[in-house]
DNA sequence: CATATTTATTAGGTATACCTAATTTTTTTA
DNA sequence: TAAAAAAATTAGGTATACCTAATAAATATG
């Protein structure tokens, strides 16, 4: 299997697992990198082999250990190159991830080295993607409650301070789930009320309780709301 | 035809035919990419059929206008980031070959510039070998006599200041020709002889009538020669 | 000048990474 | 619970870029 293939169904395999849910199916991994379901399943099944990812048939596939190494090495490189693109190069927001992800499958420790040390060696992408480590552990970032937000801030949710069913089972009914990214629109001066859009289901209302039950973190490192609490 | 072959093989054949002769045979393009006959007689066909290159039957054959244009941009690429690499990466001369290799099939002229530019846009790689300008001229390097060399010297030979048959013949008899590649190996003091290493048949030696004749150019810009010139 | 060598070509084969169409299995929903 | 929808799988096909073995043609050499 070419490393490059291999390479893109890996980090595909990654991404999905870390934006939705813990097994990955396989149709979502087809949905992602644009191909049929039978060409990823033929894939999957080269990578079963190799002892990078592990099938549980219908409920989906975890990356193995290895796999995973490899992924987030895959996803390392591609974030340095986003960061060098765009702080070195002048290359904007948008215009970095395509070439990224050519860039992205140079397997040269050294040279990925060198343009992480000329970008200043950040903990985080252009993006505000974190960049993980030589060893694969990704920067930590501090959770604050979604209540704590400043109108515009982009930041995604990474857990809750309540769970109980009741909770989060309002949270499922109106679409909210872990990793899901919002964008902060309004506080309304009335009650308190949030007002965000979900990246998948557009806008929605939330009261200021269940908006201080809700931990995120905003995607860029410098975010007001961040700036604001320190 | 995948972008990535493609370059390589136009590369390929642009390097043969400016370290060899005019006309490029099948087999040399094979024994450059490591690669069986038929394989190549294959994508040449395809090149063909692109109009990248003319083929000549067994004489050879000859990238055309737009292969070679398109060869030039793949050798401009691969020389840019020989040049980052060793100049802004630390890169040793010897590790930025096969690096620039995968590094050359990116192709956005942005990123080429903003490296260049990084790299102080040098005329010459870190080899000493010209780098072509986005209109794919070579930049001018002085030509000077093979006998006003330093010992140690490594240059190539661009022409010659007699055209007679006999000096030519001579040249072929001892096996030198345009673009061979030498090192100055030493000057006789008895009688001013010059001992040079030739890049392919070995060591040979040159009078100093036949070396004052023998057009070459430093491969290091900064040659000892060239400021022993000036 | 006949044979040997080099060079190109043809024929047929492999592995990779994709595809479509059809089928099976599982899950959802009316 | 039966029908519909979603997901996985199987079967069979394509194009690319390589290969070996055999043949043909041109060039070089004894």
């Amino acid at each position: 299997m070419n490393h490059i293939t291999e390479e893109r169904y890996l980090k595909a395999i990654y991404h999905i697992r870390h934006a939705e849910k813990d097994k990955v199916k396989l149709s979502a991994i087809a949905a992602e990198l644009a191909l049929k379901p039978p060409t990823v399943h033929e894939q999957i099944k080269r990578l079963s082999e190799l002892h990078l990812v592990k099938s549980f048939g219908r409920e989906g596939l975890r990356l193995t250990k290895e796999g995973d190494r490899a992924a987030i090495s895959v996803v390392r490189r591609h974030r340095i190159w986003e960061t060098f693109l765009h702080k070195i190069c002048r290359f904007s927001w948008s215009e970095v991830h395509e070439l990224a992800e050519q860039l992205q499958h140079i397997r040269s420790e050294k040279l990925i080295d060198r343009i992480y040390e000329m970008s200043g060696s950040p903990e985080f992408d252009p993006h505000g993607d974190p960049i993980p480590d030589k060893s694969g552990s990704l920067p930590h970032r501090e959770l604050r409650a979604l209540s704590e937000s400043i109108e515009g801030c982009r930041c995604v949710i990474l857990g809750v301070t309540e769970d109980s069913t009741s909770f989060l089972n309002y949270l499922t009914d109106v679409g909210l789930g872990i990793h899901d990214k919002l964008v902060v629109q309004k506080r309304m001066e009335f009650d308190g009320t949030w007002k965000v859009r979900h990246s998948k289901h557009g806008s929605l209302l939330l009261t200021d309780k269940v908006a201080s039950k809700i931990q995120v973190v905003c995607k860029k490192p410098g975010c007001a709301c961040t700036t604001a609490l320190a």
